[in-house]
DNA sequence: GTCTCATCTTTACATTGGCAAGATTATAGT
DNA sequence: ACTATAATCTTGCCAATGTAAAGATGAGAC
């Protein structure tokens, strides 16, 4: 997995470190993550972390910010393949949903702000572009133009967006959240796609319905 | 704190040590939960809870069902507050979402799946005694009659309604979950209120209009 | 009154996060 | 080229944790 052996400067040990918090998120879940265990398998003694993320919790929140980009690419991912509004919104709650299921130790440790670095800055700026592009995704239904990471804050200022933002997010956040921790009430697979299929649609229609394109 | 002192068997071991975990969720949070510290504060040896609540899981698993329990009580009491229909589902978010802000260590307990042991019947029965009380917050919107506990079952199998309280219970499970975990984009308490009084009274009239009462 | 067994304590062990001191090497300054 | 400085990584240490095993205690059954 490393080239250079024996090498007292690995050279670019917090990739590697950040690769190896991945397989053990991965494999053993956030319950058996371990500074040391990743700093073993990074092949470092156990110490060698701190000088890269100081403790745990900037651990987590440097892999935390990894999730949030991975969230943001699936998002934007799921978005391109839909063919109008209807299915955009509809994937987009798949998409979100999918990626909590895919990376469920992510999806954890991404929302849990008593385990992370508040005030990092990547980290912040890491959410901030996966709100953007479900503001777009509103922003889109109520037939607006798109706005880039450094106008979100002045969009999530009017309250009829924030209020559309709030509506289209709280469900798929809820949706994707209760549906990993095993919360729904499952019935089975193929109803569950027609339920949140006709959730997301009957949802996108109530935001288009009150949406008021013709002031802009 | 306690009567008898000294004692070899405590008596109500039990009880005493959930009321010291809840102080120690309460006070140093999930981060600083710990077994050892709860049979400190109950005045035990570390080893005592292991007969109790066999590991961890096991211990927090009861901890999640007060929890639960708690959050029923608080959705029943805030739901009892509303004089009509769309006050009924805004006061079940508030409540909900209270019941986050008040309690955020069990809401975080609660709702991690891998934490948890899932087989255990009590907890099972105490977050389907929840969802009742959800399900039911929707029937009414529906111009239903209430159900109780047992019915549970057989009122998710039918899609119209698993699909309104997929609907409801996401939008208010996801508001509750990222405005505890702070990723909300807050602009104010005063709009924030505006915003999911807004939201939930929108939420309200749509699942009433889509219902069909006159069938039943 | 004795026996049995649940309850609780004591002891032990491997593992963890964090700190401090030392080893090694890259880099910059001259 | 030579040296000083700072960054990187290791080693050794500490208190604390979860779990297991074995022993102590006493409540309740018979």
């Amino acid at each position: 997995m490393q080239a250079k052996k024996a090498a007292y400067h690995h050279g670019s040990l917090k990739k590697s470190l950040l690769a190896a918090g991945d397989l053990v998120l991965m494999e053993k879940g956030f319950k058996g993550f371990t500074f040391r265990e990743c700093a073993r398998r990074a092949g470092v003694s156990h110490a060698a972390p701190k000088h890269h993320f100081g403790d745990v919790t900037g651990f987590l929140s440097a892999l935390a910010t990894i999730g949030f980009d991975r969230l943001t690419k699936a998002l934007i991912a799921g978005i391109r393949k839909a063919k109008d509004l209807d299915e955009e919104f509809l994937a987009t709650t798949r998409a979100y949903s999918k990626f909590a299921e895919d990376y469920p130790e992510y999806f954890r440790i991404m929302f849990r702000d008593d385990l992370l670095a508040t005030e990092s800055v990547e980290l912040g700026l890491a959410a901030r572009r996966t709100l953007t592009e479900l503001t777009n995704v509103i922003l889109r239904q109520r037939g607006e133009r798109e706005i880039s990471v450094g106008e979100l804050k002045d969009y999530t200022k009017a309250e009829d967006v924030l209020g559309d933002i709030v509506l289209g997010w709280c469900h798929i956040h809820g949706f994707a959240h209760l549906k990993l921790e095993h919360q729904l009430p499952v019935v089975s697979k193929s109803m569950e796609k027609r339920v949140i299929k006709a959730s997301s649609a009957r949802l996108a229609q109530l935001i288009r319905r009150d949406a008021t394109p013709d002031l802009h």
